[in-house]
DNA sequence: AAAATTTGACCCAA
DNA sequence: TTGGGTCAAATTTT
């Protein structure tokens, strides 16, 4: 009834999901070399315009905007003010006595960009550190929880959250929390193309049942298979996953990811997606990726 | 030995 | 109280 709403929050809609893909676009443009240098203003200034216009609306009349890009509130950042390093009191937290201290510091309250994406494609520029997994109600497939790597060097607060989509099993569905604040000017290395095959891996439709994780495990020993890195990544997000068939797309850089994703995928059994950001520090990390490409050849 | 992952406990918001 | 996000000890991998 109401077309004037409707109409603008049809519009608000599709300003918000312009607003995420030129970011998603402003991420990619701002990887290192990909020479995209001046791309970058441009990207910034399309953004400036969708914030503008966004806001614009907003005064009109705050739609609660559905989008996803609804700014989580909340957030990590909570390390409880430390730099984020534990402070080994004396001993380690042991988990028997409810050491109430330190835990619980963190807060889930704050606003950080958040947007998603669907993917067949697991890594993106940075590099990740898995921390943690979760079986979610009502879905087939758990979630995984990453954070940058260089969250505790660089206070990079960073997120992301990947889950397989039910209905397309070999899609991803991966939410991006934050921005990466980390130097990610990791120039990806082409020429070192690990030269590994699809991405393989089946859909184990397995009825989740406790300890599933771990009884799958044993099974993929069994299946005995070495090679193909990119399992690993996979199993990473998805223990229980175990590859048998060959996967053949492999081009489907969605939302255009850089062209040198896939081969990227070399990681080792690590949680290095892509060429890790920039490697101003933790030159360890981006050197297991290559040294995984070697032992490849 | 160091770094990364696994996984159940812990915490907070709904 | 419950679901889901995070922590951190134990374990695995490099």
């Amino acid at each position: 009834m109401d077309t004037n709403k409707a109409k603008q929050l049809k519009v608000m809609n599709q300003l918000v999901e312009g607003h995420e893909l030129t970011t998603q676009l402003q991420q990619l443009v701002s990887q290192p070399g990909s020479g995209l240098g001046p791309a970058e203003d441009l990207v910034a200034k399309i953004l400036e315009c969708f914030n503008n216009s966004i806001s614009v609306l907003d005064t009109f009349e705050p739609i609660s905007s559905s989008s996803s890009l609804a700014a989580v509130e909340g957030s990590q950042n909570a390390s409880c003010d430390n730099d984020g390093k534990f402070e080994d009191s004396g001993d380690s937290r042991k988990r028997l006595g409810p050491v109430k201290g330190k835990r619980g510091c963190y807060k889930r309250k704050k606003r950080s960009e958040t947007w998603t994406k669907e993917s067949t494609i697991l890594e993106d520029a940075f590099s990740w550190r898995k921390y943690g997994q979760k079986e979610i109600l009502n879905a087939k497939f758990p979630r995984s929880y990453f954070r940058c790597t260089h969250k505790y060097t660089q206070g990079c607060k960073a997120t992301k959250q990947v889950q397989k989509v039910e209905l397309e099993p070999k899609m991803f569905s991966i939410t991006y929390i934050g921005k990466h604040t980390c130097n990610t000017n990791a120039e990806t290395p082409k020429s070192k193309t690990c030269d590994h095959h699809d991405e393989i891996f089946m859909d184990s439709e397995e009825h989740k049942s406790p300890s599933l994780t771990t009884s799958m495990k044993e099974e993929e020993e069994n299946h005995h298979h070495h090679g193909s890195s990119t399992v690993n990544d996979l199993s990473l997000v998805w223990p229980e996953m175990v590859f048998e068939e060959d996967y053949h797309h492999q081009a489907i850089y969605v939302n255009g990811e850089t062209s040198t994703s896939i081969n990227d995928l070399g990681s080792p059994n690590h949680l290095v997606f892509g060429a890790g950001g920039d490697f101003g520090f933790s030159e360890n990390e981006h050197f297991s990726i290559f040294s995984s490409c070697s032992n490849l050849s």
